[in-house]
DNA sequence: TTGTACGCGTTATCAA
DNA sequence: TTGATAACGCGTACAA
């Protein structure tokens, strides 16, 4: 049982001996009303705590100030750190937040985005599951009305609003600068083949590698899964061979940091003298982790922060079409993992 | 504007030459109707997609089938894993979660809490800001009917239910641990000395020096705050002078422990060997730092499983009282930033 | 077995 | 300047 405010305008209406189509124009602040009784109003409203019913004014108003946001993990530095980023420009903008976890499950995201289609929320805030390659839940409702913003995690085929990071771009100067530290066999780890961001992240890290590097690796893309066990052993098949090991990682994926380290450890291999790391991460530990981590740097918070206001200006009617593309550069930051000079 | 999912009861009745009433009570599986029309309507439903418009239904029945998730922040490994708990007995509970934070700002607690007075949700999940003492704004809304689970860090001047760990148990523990390992002259950081929780660990504390350690600090329990900066300082203060150094910490707050180790790094101090560490956190990331953390691990997981069926319960009248105290114990893990032996 | 009518709390339109 | 009334979509007591 939710628990109703017992005082509504009706009780005050009666108390003020006025109707209730003028407590609510007053309380509106409505030029209709007399600013005398629009005080006296207002007094009695605060004296009572009053605040109006959400569902009653927005089933009438059809409008529930309130977006929500869909995302695969929350356990995950840079999705908590986006969340900030959305909670503080849904605060400026009066906007509430519902937030839905994916568990990276397609299934599961399905079901949240039919539920979101009973007028709950003004529009949707997404970063898709690793499983979503084909968005027809999604399409659905953004052709019946309803306002999308993709950020970090988008769905290419759709050409509403997206804030993104460089992810190519990012990718080809890890490659680069693995070279600068004199690696030539290099590997790209990720938990996903098929999202956008990893597929751009694979392009660049190939042109990185087909541009820059003199030798190659055969099997330089591997495939990481969700569970920290599998990616052990996954790990542990692609270093312990010492004959045929790579000398440099990109990792895509936060979460498989801890994996390489754990298996590294467990094999004697030193980084960065036998192998050099480099991931995309928003982890605040990195600089404490030994050695401390080289990381692409997305910006998680403004990624979040941009997006939400993006979605509140299409809400609140100052945007004529919700397509606009932004893009928040990722920015590298060097550190023991992946040099040869130790910090 | 909201999305209002156009297909409404009105539209199937119309479609199917049934009243409006007719096709509710179908969709509801009322006894009332027969078997037939009830499976024709729900056919049609689906073929729509039709979902029961949210508001409507809440303001009819006065419920929201939601609960209020506040914490003070998001980004912190125990609070998103406990998220992660939430969400998934919430799923189990068909109900949905509002997720607001606070910042560990009394002023924004207040005002979410307030703003949840009209009906938005059945119930609360609660773990207060640091700066909350006094409850009132809590206090008030319990009172007029909303039942209030407290989480982690709960206000005990309340007497609703509560899911916490043994902090004060955990406390001394790590001080026994510590004095086992020929430590004599501990201190505590903390970010709050008023937190029932940093009441707790204090008290386990102090009991475990009083009790096992024959040596004292003079100002053994050091007060931090929510900057960065600021607490490199206050850390930086506290052990830079090698004559009158501790030789143990006890951390209470995650983001304490990377000032700790990055000013040990730049004053040169060696953990474990000059200090050892061990701190209450939930960080995965415990076992890659340099040394590896012990921690005092909470289940985070666990504790916002079990507060919010329990609130489901109460919610759902399984409960004729909300007032439950469940301990769910944290686990001492000790790594190598608090032993002798390196691990 | 089905239909009718009312009310949840709010706001907007129209009348007074 | 204020009051009455209808409507948002749904669920239910009551009538048919």
């Amino acid at each position: 049982m939710a628990v109703r405010n017992t005082i509504t305008i009706k009780v005050l209406a009666k108390k003020l001996g006025l109707s209730v189509g003028s407590v609510s124009k007053a309380l509106n602040d409505s030029p209709e009303i007399s600013i005398e009784t629009r005080e006296k109003v207002k007094k009695l409203a605060k004296q009572h705590h009053y605040t109006p019913n959400h569902f009653a004014s927005n089933l009438r108003n059809n409008t529930s100030k309130t977006i929500a946001v869909v995302v695969p993990e929350i356990s995950d530095s840079f999705f908590s750190l986006a969340i900030n980023g959305i909670e503080k420009a849904a605060q400026e903008r009066a906007y509430h937040i519902i937030i839905s976890i994916t568990n990276e499950l397609l299934s599961k995201e399905k079901i949240i985005i039919n539920e979101l289609h009973n007028g709950m929320v003004d529009g949707i805030l997404i970063s898709i599951s690793r499983e979503t390659l084909e968005g027809s839940h999604l399409k659905e409702i953004n052709e019946f009305g309803m306002p999308i913003v993709f950020f970090d995690r988008d769905l290419e085929a759709m050409d509403t609003a997206k804030v993104v990071t460089n992810d190519f771009e990012s990718a080809y100067n890890a490659v680069k600068h693995l070279v600068d530290q004199a690696c030539n066999k290099i590997c790209f780890l990720s938990v996903s083949e098929s999202l956008s961001i990893s597929k751009k992240r694979i392009e660049g890290f190939k042109k990185g590698l087909i541009e820059l590097s003199k030798y190659n690796m055969p099997n330089h893309i591997v495939k990481c899964s969700t569970e920290t066990a599998e990616n052990d052993l996954i790990i542990t098949n692609l270093l312990q061979d010492s004959s045929n090991r790579p000398d440099g990682i990109v990792v895509s994926g936060e979460h498989l940091t801890i994996s390489i380290y754990n298996v590294c450890k467990q094999l004697g291999i030193k980084i960065p003298e036998q192998l050099k790391v480099i991931c995309f991460s928003n982890l605040a530990y990195a600089t404490c982790l030994s050695p401390s981590l080289s990381t692409i740097t997305q910006p998680a918070f403004e990624i979040g922060y941009k997006a939400t206001h993006l979605l509140c200006d299409s809400l609140d009617g100052k945007l004529t079409e919700l397509k606009e593309r932004v893009i928040c550069p990722s920015k590298l930051e060097i550190r023991a993992s992946s040099t040869c000079i130790k910090h």
